[in-house]
DNA sequence: TCATTTCGTAAGTCATAGCTTACTAATAAA
DNA sequence: TTTATTAGTAAGCTATGACTTACGAAATGA
C-alpha cells in the first residue's frame, strides 16, 4: 500500500502492461493472460504484486476473478507526480531569482 | 528515455530517495551521497541510471557535478499518470452507464 | 457425483540489479 | 609539479525478482 510497492509493482514492464491494460475497465486473469508473453501463472503473480500494492481490486464472478483498477491507490500515484512536478517548478524559479539578485 | 527506463529508474528506494533529494534543486554527487545508506560510488551509479533515463542532469561546476532535476522527463511521468488517471475514471463512469441500462 | 473451467500456490531455476572495494581521471590549490 | 578533492569506472559478490511446471481448490454443468 505504500509508495514503495507501487513503484515496485510499476517497474516490471511485462506487470506494467498488465495493469494498463485494465485502463478500460475490469478483465479476468485469462483475458489478461493472451498477448501477454508469459505464463498465466505468471500473471497471476504479477497480479498480487499490484494487489498487494494496492493498484488493483479483485471481484470474484462464477469461476473468474474479475480485476480492476484501484483508482485511490493509481490517485495516490497521480499526486505524487503532481506535487513533486510543482516543488521542482517552484525550486527552478527560484534558483532563477536567487541568480538574478 | 524511454518510460520503461523512467519506471525501472524509480523503482529501487535509494534511488529514488537520491533523485527526491533534487526537489530543492541542484547538489553535488558527495552531498547527495550524505544520509544514504550506501557508498558513494553507489550513488554515482544511481545517478547514471537516472540521467540514462531523463529524469536528472548534470552540469560541472570545477572538481564538483551538479545534479538536478530534468523537468521534461518528470513532466513525462506526470502526464503518464495524469493520462491514466483520466482514462480509468472515464471506464468507471462508463461501466456505471451501462450497468443503469 | 464427476468432469471442466478458471485460477491461485508451491517449488525450483536463472539472470540481473544493487552493492562493495580498488582504481583511474580531472580539476584546484599549495 | 605534487597533493587533495571530487567523482566516474571496473570487477566481482550476493540476494532476489521474474519466470517455469506441477499441483490444489473452488465454482459450474452434465
Amino acid at each position: 500500500m505504500t509508495y514503495e510497492m507501487k513503484f515496485d509493482a510499476l517497474s516490471c514492464p511485462t506487470r506494467r502492461s498488465v495493469f494498463e491494460k485494465l485502463r478500460g475497465g475490469a478483465l479476468s486473469v485469462g483475458v489478461l493472460a493472451e498477448g501477454v508473453p508469459v505464463s498465466r501463472p505468471a500473471v497471476s503473480q504479477h497480479l498480487k504484486v499490484l494487489k498487494d500494492a494496492g493498484l488493483v481490486s479483485e471481484r470474484r464472478d462464477g469461476v473468474r476473478r474479475l480485476y480492476s483498477i484501484d483508482r485511490a491507490g493509481l490517485e495516490e500515484m497521480r499526486d505524487y507526480f503532481d506535487r513533486f512536478w510543482d516543488e521542482a517548478l517552484d525550486a527552478y524559479k527560484r534558483s532563477l531569482e536567487t541568480r538574478d539578485a
